[in-house]
DNA sequence: GTCTATACGAAGATAGAC
DNA sequence: GTCTATCTTCGTATAGAC
């Protein structure tokens, strides 16, 4: 079982942590091994599949911590706290690392779009969260197209918001944008 | 002059088109050559800042396009019509490249952003868009404030349904998307 | 100004020793 | 499993001929 080793694991999530701030090219397996500690020679024994193995396992891996993070704040809350939570959680990696950081699914769905296993595996975490925040606010009172619609609308909003906190070294258009974001998914009626 | 030859220009309108869909790293001299039909040895003589000089230039042309449909909508009626001008032109590059293409202004945001040139270039790019909503949105009624968050807002939300639609490879997150900002800037009161 | 040829480095993939 | 060495490809940058 090839697929749960120390190593391997240590790879995916260093792979992660570069690849918001480098990018996917700009991640080579190099850095990856440095990064890790992992053993140099063990890459093609953990990843066949090569590099486009590692990068969906980093993108799933990544987004399943933020999945996990949103379900239970939706469970706990409204949907204004799961908004709360995504939208903390990646304002604290921005001020973590001197806004180097952003999402590592968004970057690989713009740099990967064209590879359909690196497409595959953006798409399912899009899918994981929309799916949280669709449930969160049909419970909050909001018919199912507007529904669709807002949760659309969130989790492209934080990513664009992402972007642009990097270009400008700033928390500002994500707090922004989150503020916006309140105002249009509280409870209707 | 070396700044306004005709083998020049169409280089930089090729790399705009060639990064909005294959990004910054997947977007090489060769190709961009290859889709201008410039001479190939010209490069380093059009460009000796190197790919920096290129991409730098290709974003502001491309800003600059987006720049000045936004404000001729902008001026000729509400912040409304803005907003479903810059949507309806991004909708178009995606159904026009099967969803290949996104913004290249938001690509090099992402891939680019630890380069100083590149993060200026775009973040300027973002400014005059920034300025443009700002100013529609105050003339719409709204208060200084809450233009600033709106017109923040608006241009997350499109690049970050953009980002979504092609992993989709689907209008619907930028159709959603429009939905939302349509009704959050629509005039208070 | 344009071109060809090439230098130089970095990347991912692979083969074979231990 | 791990490692080293190497292959191949591809990128940018540059030098020198026309």
């Amino acid at each position: 079982m090839p697929r749960h080793t120390d190593a391997r694991e240590k790879m995916v999530t260093s792979a992660a942590l570069l690849i918001r701030e480098d990018g996917i090219a700009g991640t080579g397996f190099r850095d990856v091994v440095a990064h890790s500690g992992a053993p140099r020679g063990s890459i093609g024994h953990h990843f066949p599949g090569g590099k486009e193995e590692l990068v969906s396992d980093a993108v799933r891996w990544a987004g399943a911590i933020a999945t996990r993070a949103i379900a239970r704040a939706a469970e706990r809350g409204t949907t204004e706290d799961a908004v709360r939570t995504i939208v903390a959680i990646y304002r604290r990696s921005l001020t973590d690392t001197q806004f180097a950081a952003g999402c590592p699914v968004g970057t690989v769905a713009q740099e990967g779009h064209s590879n359909p296993a690196l497409r595959a595996a953006t798409k399912q975490v899009f899918d994981d969260w929309r799916a949280i925040l669709f449930k969160s606010l049909k419970r909050d009172g909001w018919r199912a197209k507007e529904a669709r619609r807002l949760a659309d609308g969130a989790i492209a909003g934080i990513e664009g918001a992402l972007m642009m906190a990097r270009v400008d070294q700033s928390t500002t258009p994500l707090d922004h944008t989150e503020q916006i974001l309140l105002g249009a998914v509280r409870r209707p009626g």
